[in-house]
DNA sequence: AACCATTGCAACCGCAACAAC
DNA sequence: TGTTGTTGCGGTTGCAATGGT
């Protein structure tokens, strides 16, 4: 396993990958009791082996109560592609302006869902002009006025809420609806 | 049923900007 | 003014889930 370069005093070990519930559950309490902080400060105090990025990331990614995740409604599809138009890959500046999504989930979305209907559309009208090769904003505009998403558009996927069930299974046990680890952050704190 | 390919998303990495000392 | 630590951002990767053959 790798060590974070900033803990060379201490030479704790610092945990990698997915996220458990237990880590999630520590984080939330933490926060709620505490607020947010400096990051490696909190990761340190709250007892967690996670670097102070990674549980920045994990909070405004995943854990936050506004954070909203799935279901990207084809108006905010709309604002999107009209936004990375406007400012290319600014994906936090695109975010500022959708309340509840991140920049994560953003450019996730645009890579997986915009950019493949940009490619299929691409290599369609590539056939008609070939003309402008050129990154992000020009092709965007270009696929903006390519593709109506209000017509191509399909809702992506109904339920992405879709947690496997109430409770973890043995093959999934990291998938707990937020409401789920929130209740539980609320039993735990008296 | 088994295998392979594709998709979607969470998380990591590297870098730049900023703040504190 | 230089150094060090922290934060925020964008790009990229790893992997589980899903679909296709």
């Amino acid at each position: 396993m790798k060590k974070s370069p900033s803990n060379s005093s201490q030479d704790v070990e610092v945990r990698k990958g997915p996220w458990t519930m237990e880590e999630d559950l520590i984080l939330i309490n933490y926060i709620s009791n505490h607020g947010e902080g400096v990051w490696n400060t909190l990761a340190r105090s709250a007892g967690l082996k996670r670097t102070g990025k990674s549980c920045r990331l994990r909070w405004l990614n995943y854990l936050r109560p506004d954070v909203r995740r799935g279901n990207i409604t084809p108006e905010e599809q709309l604002l999107i592609m009209e936004l990375h138009a406007k400012w290319g890959n600014r994906w936090s500046k695109i975010a500022k302006h959708l309340p509840g999504r991140t920049d994560n989930e953003i450019k996730n979305y645009w890579r997986t869902r915009i950019q493949k209907h940009i490619k299929q559309a691409g290599s369609f009208s590539s056939q008609k002009s070939s003309e402008h090769t050129d990154q992000a904003t020009t092709s965007t505009t270009q696929t903006f006025n390519a593709i109506n998403p209000m017509q191509t558009y399909s809702p992506p996927y109904d339920n992405v809420q879709n947690f496997s069930g109430p409770f973890p299974t043995e093959t999934n046990e990291n998938m707990w609806s937020m409401e789920d680890l929130w209740s539980m952050q609320l039993l735990n704190s008296d």
